[in-house]
DNA sequence: GATGAATGAGGTTTCATTCAT
DNA sequence: TATGAATGAAACCTCATTCAT
């Protein structure tokens, strides 16, 4: 099958990257990790680039998915952000070769950050959830960039230090700081 | 000069890994930029993963220098972690090359979190601190890599955007937001 | 319908050897061109050589029935070699494609001058006739390479410079270099 | 010595692609016929087609001296031109591999012909020549590219049957044939 | 210490050809 | 006949590293 071939590439592509980075995964280890011959790579991307592009772009939008799990936009505050926050953390760790993935992209010079404004429809639905909080009183009015990183950001960052091992969070733990990131950004 | 000499190295290489990447600068890159051969970067370092190494210890060093700039320890809670807070900030955005190779450097396969424990001095005094304040019972007792990003990791992760050029915060900008993590982690 | 499809790989593969070179022009293109596949122009030819050889075959063909148009046998000296000289001339520059073809297959590897020796049918009418003169004394009794060259392969070398844009001959000129060639010639 | 390499490695590529044509001359025997490395030829050339280019400059150059061999512009005509017209024979038949490669070259997409209106020094000084001789009325004031294929256009066609074997032509068919282009350009 | 030409392994990519469908 | 995904050898090129000078 097509949809699987393409499939089984994009996911050497994942565990390779994010064991080895993108420059210790030479096309050739993909090809052999994903049982293809390393020519039919290029019938299905254009090159190392664009396949290094595409998968950086499904796993933001599985991400982007993610976040809305259990619809926290239906949610009173805080309990709306607890839940995005929460949904961040879990996707993070349990996606660690996406998580690496992704954090190796963003801070290499493939990332170009004109597409970040681009931001898809889950990112769209955030910011209006945060647009009904300015004006219900409850969040400070600060741009959105600073709230991310007072709250998903840290997500990020601990659920990085999980993966690496340094720190275990439990749910309690959990809990504790997703709330402590409500009270940073709330009025 | 040797000095001289390896601090042109380290620059060049500096320059060139926050313009293109690791992947992105060869040795003969390094050696045309820096004005030497490319023979001579083997004299003063054992191969070019040892000259990556060296330039991310010599950043982490002086990082750690600049947190306690205005000696933060002897100050009161909250001032002396807004004081940490904000000099984290003023470093990365005075210094958006060592920031971006720092990124790049702790996403990347180059670095092993085992060296990670090895809290250098200006650490261990900001780990003091903490340990002061908890004691004081004016924060939280949670484990010091969750502070951290509640915290620092704040910082860097809004100084990165103002690199990006995403967003630019201005110095009352600035103390809210070093105020909204003190209440973070505050008790 | 099977000649078409033949006929179709034969005339993409012409476009595409004359825009951009033997090298320059993958089956895989000449396939997209002529709308077929890949796979089908190894059911017509056995390799790309051989339809490249078969090409020039073909090509050739053309061009040697070219020469006859008008009937320049049944024609006296010099009208039956300014004849043939026209209709040569006329040939390389309505078909630039086919002029560019032949030129490149016959300088490159592809050549074998050991089927140049089988002139086929309208070469050897050419050369009957030029046997004919030297009977009747009008032309110099040069080996017939010789006589090539300074008759049409001069055609072949202003046509060529024409197709390149480089000289553009009106009829009186012509007429003018065709004498000239005559004159060359004749005893 | 440096001289000594590059020379080494123009003058493989001379040899192979004279032999198997552009596409038949991997840059790995060029290195190996010439006793390099694979990767050295890339410090003395950008590239493979910089090579291409820059072998086909040496020889054009040098077969544009070889045209002024005996001091032609100081002989009346129409010795000038006979002089020039066997120097050209002679460079083409003493130097096979030159002339096919130049053949291939000019007959392939490397050609560009707008370089070909930068006629260097010594095609200058032809032209010189030819300009004195319209003053003097020994030659029809035709266009240049027309004067060129029916005199020097012609000894290449015939050098080139005589490197394919196909005729030799002893030095009394030479003067012969030279007179015959004297003759059908002059007035 | 210093140079930079030289090496050669290995990277990305292309493409003639095959074959299951 | 016909397709086009698939193969894998081989092409061009890069670059960390060495070494004669």
């Amino acid at each position: 099958m097509t949809a699987d071939k393409e499939t089984a590439i994009l996911d050497a592509m994942l565990d390779l990257v994010a064991e080895r980075g993108f420059h210790g995964t030479p096309v050739s280890q993909v090809a052999k990790r994903s049982g293809v011959s390393a020519g039919i790579i290029y019938h299905y991307f254009d090159s190392k680039d664009a396949l290094i592009h595409e998968l950086y772009r499904r796993i933001k939008m599985d991400y982007g998915r993610a976040l809305l799990a259990g619809d926290p936009l239906s949610l009173p505050w805080p309990d709306n952000l607890t839940c995005v926050w929460l949904n961040a953390f879990r996707f993070y760790v349990e996606h660690p070769r996406e998580t690496l993935y992704l954090e190796q992209y963003e801070n290499s010079p493939y990332y170009d950050p004109a597409h970040f404004t681009n931001l898809d429809e889950n990112m769209g639905q955030l910011a209006a959830m945060i647009q009904t909080e300015f004006a219900a009183g409850t969040v400070q009015e600060l741009p959105f960039p600073v709230l991310y990183e007072l709250t998903l950001g840290v997500a990020l960052g601990l659920a990085k230090r999980q993966i690496a091992g340094v720190v275990v969070m439990d749910a309690s733990e959990l809990e504790h700081v997703a709330e402590a990131c409500c009270r940073a950004i709330a009025k």
